[in-house]
DNA sequence: CATGCCATGTAAACAGTTACATGATTTA
DNA sequence: TAAATCATGTAACTGTTTACATGGCATG
C-alpha cells in the first residue's frame, strides 16, 4: 500500500488539495511512484475515513485542503522505519532479453542498442533537471536529490550494460 | 501484457505444462517477471483461446502440455522487436528516501545502511548462482546470463549509492 | 498406507489504468 | 466571452495476490 504512504509523505510537508498533490506526483514522484488523478482522489477519501488525514478547509470550486493528522504522521514514520521495502521489481525490458534467441542477431543487437540510447537520453534528462532541483531547500528537494542521484547511477549502469550486452551477441 | 509474452517466451523453448512453467518462473524469471500459479493457469487458458498456444498432449493427473503455435511465435517476435519496453518502475525503497526528513537522522542513516546491506547480500547471491547458470547452454541460460549481469551491476550500484547517501545525512 | 510431489482450477480482494462526466474560476 | 486552468468525482476494465479446493500418482 505505498500509494497511501506516498500521499501521507507529501502531506507531511504541509496541507494540500488533491489537485496540488497530483502536480507534485507528476513532478517529483513520476519516476518513483506514479499515481493517476483517479487513484489519488479515492485514496484521499480512504485516508480521511481512516483518520490519517483531515479536511482542513474548503475553497472555491469545491477545493478541499487536506492535512496529515498525528496518527497519519505516526503511520508514515512506522512505514519508513519498520516496513521492509518490497524487493520485487518487474522489468519487461529485461524479460525481452531472455527471449532474444527468438529474433535474429541483428534484431537482438538493435534491441540492446536502443536500450543504450534510451539510457543515454535518461542520463541527459537527469543531468538537465539536476541543477533545477539543486536549488530547492525543502525536504522533498533535499532528499529528492538522493533519489535523483540513484536514477543517475542507474541510467549510467543501464547504458554501460546495454553496450556490453550488445557486444556479446554474435 | 507482459505475462502473456513471458509465457510465450518460455514455450518458445519447447512444450511444457503449467506446472513446469511455474517452476521456470520461480527459478529463472523470479526477479524479472514473477507470476503466481493462479495467474499462469488462467493465462494459459486465454492463450489457447487466442490460438497462440495449443494443448499438444494430456498426461496423467490431468496434465496438459502446451506448445507455442506459429501465430504465437510471430506475436512473441513482434513484442520483442516492435513494442517499446515500459519505462515506469515503482520503487517503494526510493519512495521512502523522499520522506526521510520525517524520521531522525539516526533512523535515516540506519535505513540507508540496511539498503546497502541488502544490496550486498543480493550481490553475493548473484555471484553464487552465477557459476551455476554459467554451465547452461540452452537459450534461456545464455541470454539469462545477460540479465544476471544486469542484476549484478544494479546491485553494485545500489550498494554504492546507499553507502554514499548514508554519508550525506547529518 | 501415508507422505510428498504433481497438477489444475476458482473466487475474492486489492491495485492500477483509462475513459467519462461535470462544473467553477481566472485570464487574455 | 472564449479558452485555459482549477477541481473533484465515478465507472469499467485489466492485472496481481492470496486463499480455497480438489484430487492423482509415486515412493518409502
Amino acid at each position: 500500500m505505498s500509494l497511501r504512504h506516498a500521499v501521507l509523505g507529501l502531506l507531511s510537508e504541509g496541507p494540500a488539495s488533491g489537485y496540488d498533490l497530483l502536480k507534485t506526483f507528476d513532478v517529483s514522484l513520476a519516476n518513483v511512484w506514479p499515481a493517476t488523478q483517479s487513484q489519488l482522489y479515492s485514496e484521499l477519501g480512504k485516508l480521511a475515513g481512516a483518520g490519517l488525514v483531515d479536511v482542513v478547509s474548503e475553497g472555491p470550486r469545491g477545493r478541499k485542503e487536506y492535512a496529515i493528522t498525528e496518527e497519519g504522521l505516526a503511520e508514515l514514520r512506522r512505514w519508513v522505519t519498520e516496513v521492509e521495502p518490497t524487493q520485487v521489481v518487474r522489468s519487461d525490458m529485461l524479460l525481452r532479453v531472455f527471449f532474444l534467441a527468438q529474433v535474429s542477431p541483428e534484431q537482438a543487437r538493435d534491441y540492446l542498442r536502443r536500450r543504450a540510447e534510451e539510457a543515454a537520453k535518461d542520463l541527459e534528462h537527469i543531468e538537465s533537471i539536476r541543477e533545477f532541483v539543486e536549488s530547492g531547500t525543502d525536504n522533498l528537494s533535499v532528499y529528492g536529490r538522493l533519489a535523483l542521484e540513484y536514477g543517475l547511477r542507474l541510467a549510467k549502469s543501464q547504458k554501460e550494460w546495454a553496450e556490453w550486452a550488445g557486444g556479446r551477441i554474435h
